[in-house]
This record gives structure tokens, C-alpha cells and sequence, in this order.
DNA sequence: AATGAATGAGTATTCATTCAT
DNA sequence: TATGAATGAATACTCATTCAT
């Protein structure tokens, strides 16, 4: 098992513990998005995968050790999505509607991933009480979208304001949309993400 | 006890019962701003407000009572100061930046208030799993904003669009506002909201 | 309760908790000297006691804890009626031989405390893996038994040998009678105690 | 497995399936005699082994077959010294000091066996809770040191004493003088032996 | 009106053991 | 022979809630 055998580092996990944790990483996203993140105990994850407490604890270190995969795993599938859908554009303006509205494609795929991931950044504590991810990880996400803001002003595209206070914006009422669409699902999420990408283009040119 | 006695409505409650549970509140408002709403047990709270665990369920039927208890308290408090502030104004232009500055002056001296208020959000849940609070009371902001565009828009001041997507945003944008400068308390509230005031006008008029 | 309601200090222990704690070191000598150390886990001693687990947790902060005062309990007990039965007297020969009849009589009444007091020493470590007594807790065992030794030295009446080897050999015959005669009760223990006590006089004399 | 396969006795082992119960037995010596026996899991010990866990129930019916074998491995060992030793002494006298002296010699370069088997007969326990190991076993060497003291008496060199209260209390200062060098590596254990053998003639002769 | 004592269900985690491969 | 995966029972501990006083 991993964190007995492999004690030295992340390196060569088998195919079937990949599956597992896998699976187990899935089933908690379910569970957190379900019944949120403070009722989300390994015992319900457990059930929602169909195994056994014990093996959880197998094939994780602890529960912030799930959690934490739980945050990478869906973290790293929106950024590459992201990434890839705004590679090639030049221009702020689109560059800044493409974020917005790969986002939202995005999103469509990954509604409990997206709704657990905010859970845990809103709850997961490590053993002193401060937030495990929350501030730290936000302020990467607020400079990449400064730097798409900032490149806007430098080209004169964009009028002088305080980038920061832009990306802020920005990324909160990008997850208002998601939180938004969650909750009615009936919701036109691709407008919304149109009328978005307009409102936030509108408030940055001169 | 209190919810059995007078199950019709909240009428007749004594002045030291009265001050009782605003003083549990307060306590309640203290921790779950400090530890997050996991970690914030009745035992804690009843420690910081110097009383027994047993008074707490002497003065609320549960846990969710007190919760509920803290949102409307602290919801009904910010929601008079800012009507109060915008009281007299007219202009939809200006109501939109007074509704922007006014809550931003108000949070200055409701830090934890409001810090609390987002935990509870975030995770209250009632017993079948779903969020006790967040769709019906952020429509009922999303509502009295939408009032305000509309009538930008009925007044041709601001241009057509979807008002329900700029509430969202609106809303979302003053909670992160709020959220960063709890985090980061060297933060100048005063100009992001100026900054947050300016964004959202750009964004609306023609 | 203690751990919350008094967390400065020892101080005021009402007088129900005392006798709770009281009920429940008792019940953990029992369980301790029944069925060993390791076994010995709270739901068993909770049984023993007839109270829930979680009575356990509310009077005491942990297992250590419980386990501390077991060993506090018992250890001050005998301690006490030891000392008492060698008050008065002068000759480092009569010193010796009272110690370990003292003890003798002492352990008749007290079997189980003894037994656990041994478990205990044996096998409680704290978080490090390091062993909680034993090494700090005997050399004060050995150090006032050297002090009967090193007077009958420098009385003349005891031969120049080295008094920490006697104190641990001393001390290790002791503990031998106990555990010979509680695996044996039909053991003659007064006999033992005046067979031991003769024998480590002439050890001594010159 | 071997305890189905061959239920009769120890008979036919192969010699690799020797060699991996030796292994696993000298793991689990350095495991108890580091953590203590609590903490001794099999995992740990198979840690230590550089083997899987599932390895040791292979060649062990249950962790306390391991246990016994842990002891009489080190028992065995420690007896065919002593024996050898005192191969050809004739003397009651030297055979006392010959005991006493050997089994310190012996000791010093077995002192992780010495501490695992103390651990292991302080807390192994079986299905209903008595101690696995303890009274027979120490019955054993009772037995073999009463020879030795018997011996002398019938020869006139010794006084007229308990020799079951003489044995124990040598059983007993024996392994005091392990476990004290054990926990004070600097002390010296030659004298010890030396005194402790002093101390044990004088109080048997005449 | 208030307390301290008590409960029992629930928490994460550990671990000896089993078993298919 | 040997492994890694899996289980299920047991562990200490937490906590909302109840209740006699």
C-alpha cells in the first residue's frame, strides 16, 4: 500500500491503487456536493463507493490527504481546460472573454467537482485551525487573471483601474455563475457566461 | 421550553431571555468567525459566552435554531443599514453606488459578522442534506438588486441586459470583496469599493 | 465538567466529580490488573464502572490522563503507608526490615493496584513512544532506599557495597513478592516478606 | 499454511521457510524492544522485515504464535548459555556466581532479545485474557535455581532458607540489573554482576 | 433560569487477518 | 512463496442533546 511501501515519495503507483483512489476521489466529490463538506465523513464516502471504511484509510493517508487529492484533481482538469482554450489568443479582450466562457464550458461537465472543490476551499482546516487552501490558492488564480488585465492596459486596450480589484471580481462572479447554474439548473449557463464576458469587457475598455 | 411554549411565532419572549439569546449569538458570531463552522461545537460557543452547553438548548430548540438565529440577526442588520443608506436617492446610477460603498461601510465594523454569515451559508444543512440556507435568501437580494437595474433600464441610463446575471455578479463581487479584505486586512476597502462602484457603473450604462 | 469548566488549574473538583473519578480509576485497576495493559481500552472500563464511554471522556482529557491518576492514586497510597510505618524508627537494620514488611502488609489489601501499577509503568508511553514512568518514577524509588543503605554504612553497621545496585535489587525482590504471590495466592506473602527481609540484612552486615 | 499442513508438531520446515521465520522474529525483536509491545504491529514489523504484511501470516498462524516464538527463540538462546556455563562448576557458591556473571555477559550483546521477551511476558495475553507467558515459564528457571540453592544447603554451605523465595528473589535482581542497564546504558554492568552475585552468597552462607 | 452530569451516536484511524493472484 | 488489496472490528475521542436538580 502506498503510504507503506512507497514511503518516500509519490512515484510508482499501481494501476489498480490508481483506479481506487480513483474511484475513491470520485465518490467523495459526490458526497461533498451532496451533503457538504462537514457531513462528508469517510463513512459516507465509503458507502457511496461501495467499499469498506479501512480501505479509505488504505489507500490515503488521512481524510486531508483525500481532500487535498479531491482539490488537485479537479483543479488541475479546469486549469488545463482553461489553459488549452485560451492558447493562441493574443488580444485581452478575447483572451478575457475566453477564460470566461471556456470556464463555463467547462463547468458543464464538472458540476460536483466544481461544487465540492468549493466546499472544501471554504472548510478543509489544518490542525491549528487556519484554512488549508483558500487564500494561497485564490491569489494564483488572481494573478493569472492580472496578468491578462494588466497586458490589456499596457496594449491601451483597457482603461486604468486597480487589476486586483478586477480579477477579485472576476473570479468571484465566475463562481457565482457556476454556484448559480448548480442551483437552478435550468439556468442558461452560456448566456450567463455571454452576458458575463460583455459586462466584464464593458467595464475594462476606456 | 421556549419553541414548545409559544410554537406560533416569536411574540412574547422575556427581556433577560431576550438578552440571553442575543448574547449566545454574539458568541456564536465570535467562533464560528474564528475556528469555521466545523469546528464550532455549542461547547465552544457556550465557553466563550461564559455559560453552560445546557443553557444554549434551554434557549434554542438546536444547533440549526441558533444557526438560522445568527443569519437573520446579522442579515436583518446589514440589510436596514443599507436600505437606510439609500433612502432618498433616486438616481439609478447612484443607487448602484451607494448600495456598493454603503455595504462596504457598513462591513468595516462587521467583520466577523459577516465572516460568520458565509460559513453558515456555506455549510448549514438541514436534515436531509440540503442547504438550509443560500437560494432563497440570495434571490431575495438578487430581487432588490435586479430592482435597481431595471429601473436603470426603464430609465435609459443603463443598457439592455440580462438584469438577473448582473445581480449575481453584483452580489457575488461584494461578498468577495468583503472575503479578501478579511483575509488580507491591510487591504483598502474604501477604494476597492470605489474601484468595485466604478465596474459595475461602466458595465451598465450605454 | 473539569477540562472545560476549570481550565486554569486543579482547583475546585466538586464533590459528585471526585467521587466519579474516584469510580473510575477504580474501574481502570480492575480492567488493568484483569486483563492487562493493552486491553485495557475505555470501553471496557466503562463497562466495568457501568457508565457510558463518553462519562469517561467528560471526566478525564484523555486516557493518559486517567491512566496518570491511577498511578497517582496508588502510587501516593502506598507511598504514604510505607512512610508512616518507618516514622520512628532509628537502626538502618530495623529500617530495612520494616520496608519491606510494611510493603508486605500494604500489598495485601492492595493486589489489583499494585498489578496495575505495574501494567501501567510497563507500558504507557506518551505521543514520542517514549516510556511515561518508569525510569523518573523508580529512581525516586531507589533514591530514598539508598538513603536507608548509606546510613547503615556510615553507621557501621552495613558493609561498603554499592547502594544503587542494593536499591534496585531491593526493589526488584519487592515487586517479586508481590507478583509470585498474586499468581500464588496460596503463597505464604508474611513469610516471604521475613525470608526477603532476612535475607537482604545479611546481604548488608558486615 | 504450516500449522494445517503439518499439525502434528515442528517436524519438517524448509529451510527457506526457516531462514523467514528467522527473519521475521528478529524484526519483530527490534520492533518491541524500540516502540514497546503496544505499538508493535505487524505492519511495523513487516516494515522492518522488508517484507509484506500478508508474509507473516503466512508463516505465522497469528501474531501470537510470532510472540512465542519471539520468546522461546530468545529463552532458548539465553538458557544454552547460562548452561554452558556453568558446565563443570561444582561448588553451589560458584554455580550462584557463575549464573549471576553469565547471564551478564550474555546480556550485553542480547539486550533488544532481553527487552522484547520482558515486554512480550508483561503483556502477551490469550483469548481469555490471562498472561500467555509468566508463571509456567517462570516456574522453570524457579526450579533451576532451586537446584543450585538446594544443593548448596545439602552441602552445608548454605544456611537454612526458603530456596522458592531465594529463587525468586534472584530471578527478580537479574532481570532488575538487565532492565536498569538497559535504560542506563553508561552503568556498569560487570559490577553489577560482581556486586549482585556478592550480595546474593552472603546471603546464603552461613 | 441555569447548571453540571450523563448519554449515545458518530468521528477518523489502526490493525490483525484473509484471499485472489 | 509472496504480495497487495481488502475487510471489519476495535480504538480513543467529540458532540448535540437531555435531564434532574
Amino acid at each position: 500500500m502506498r503510504s507503506e511501501n512507497e514511503p518516500t515519495g509519490q512515484k510508482s503507483r499501481s494501476f489498480i491503487e490508481d483506479a481506487r483512489r480513483a474511484q475513491i476521489v470520485a465518490a467523495a466529490i459526490d458526497v461533498i456536493a451532496d451533503v457538504g463538506f462537514a457531513q462528508a465523513s469517510l463513512a459516507r464516502i465509503a458507502r457511496q463507493a461501495g467499499i469498506s471504511k479501512g480501505l479509505i484509510s488504505y489507500h490515503f493517508a488521512g481524510k486531508e490527504e483525500l481532500m487535498t487529492e479531491v482539490v488537485v484533481v479537479t483543479y488541475t482538469a479546469i486549469a488545463d481546460h482553461v489553459l488549452a482554450a485560451m492558447q493562441g489568443v493574443e488580444s485581452p479582450r478575447e483572451l478575457l472573454r475566453t477564460h470566461v466562457l471556456s470556464v463555463a464550458t467547462y463547468m458543464r461537465g464538472q458540476r460536483k467537482g466544481l461544487k465540492a472543490l468549493g466546499q472544501i476551499f471554504g472548510n478543509l482546516r489544518d490542525a491549528d485551525g487556519r484554512p488549508r487552501f483558500g487564500i494561497r490558492t485564490n491569489d494564483e488564480i488572481y494573478r493569472s487573471l492580472e496578468n491578462i488585465y494588466r497586458a490589456g492596459q499596457a496594449a491601451g486596450e483597457f482603461r486604468d483601474f486597480d487589476v486586483r480589484v478586477m480579477a477579485v471580481t472576476h473570479s468571484a462572479a465566475v463562481d457565482a455563475m457556476f454556484a448559480y447554474w448548480v442551483e437552478h439548473p435550468e439556468h442558461d449557463l452560456d448566456e450567463h457566461a455571454r452576458q458575463l464576458a460583455d459586462l466584464l469587457e464593458r467595464a475594462c475598455v476606456t
